[in-house]
DNA sequence: TTTGAACTGTTACCATCTATAACCATTATT
DNA sequence: AATAATGGTTATAGATGGTAACAGTTCAAA
């Protein structure tokens, strides 16, 4: 009988189900990380962008992050119930609401981005420095490759 | 206003950020591309995996595809639906299920890798073909540092 | 200036995916 | 024979992702 390992050899060959396995474990252990903060892998992302950028919009932000409007609105009401962040009336444009950072989400922030750097390295310890960054360029080529096509379609 | 590719800069330090909108495109595409044979990701690599191990069970399966055996149910049945599949009783343990591919099943499962291999080709256009090898090898590195890591712990 | 289009956040809803517990039938263990 | 363990299944729950529709606001055109 055949490794379990090898039975998906003929899968193997394409990046898409390789990396489908690889992120579904880096998934798994940063929410497994990001737990006893309180946060997931979308709400830590959300507010290291709020971090970074103060006073931005929620549309901006769901731009930012690639995930629909309708999405990002339970996201914030978490983030916002924990008094990490604040939304308040945009004074040029009332539509619009803009997001600040509180002195405790700054701290939060810093702290979880501490541990998921840690996670990061624990996944990619199997890499260099080298290979990591040329992985992380490769996903980005990807990522930049697909929205130019979007764009011709 | 800073670009909105640029308000995320914090967070492409992060493999696993990269890596989750890299794999959301990817994600996207295959299923689009598959729609049409009524396959979706996971069914088309169930497919995959049957037709190069005819004769495997569901347990098998599940543990090759890293999916628990609950959420195999539904993929199976939606394949043996179409015809793509048979599910026999083992004659030498009555509680196991042998999965054969059916003649259309294998049919399919080329015409679907053919349409899978131009996708995954489009999808890492932006690599030649040593970045895009780099690529797999990095990705199945960080899934086998992580099972380290489980056996470990 | 007023009508209609476009945009912002929101709600409701649906489909998919993943994980767990519990169950029945069967096999293995003792 | 009694008990545990295994294989497939059902039910269920939570997370995720997408669309339609709506109210309030702003913008653009007539």
């Amino acid at each position: 009988m055949p490794l379990a390992s090898e039975r998906d050899a003929s899968l193997r060959e394409f990046a898409g189900y390789t990396m489908k396995r690889a992120f579904h474990v880096i998934q798994s252990d940063v929410n497994r990380v990001l737990e006893p903060l309180g946060l997931r892998m979308v709400s830590f992302s959300a507010l290291v962008v709020i971090a970074d950028n103060p006073g931005l919009r929620q549309s901006e932000l769901a731009e930012t992050l690639m995930i629909e409007r309708p999405n990002l609105v339970l996201v914030l009401d978490t983030l916002e119930r924990m008094g990490l962040i604040t939304r308040n009336v945009a004074p040029e444009d009332r539509r619009a609401l803009a997001i600040e950072p509180t002195a405790e989400g700054r701290r939060l922030c810093e702290a979880a981005k501490e541990e998921v750097r840690r996670h990061d390295r624990r996944m990619t310890q199997g890499l260099d420095e080298c290979e990591r960054a040329d992985l992380i360029a490769a996903l980005r080529r990807i990522e930049s490759a697909t929205a130019r096509e979007e764009n011709d379609g």
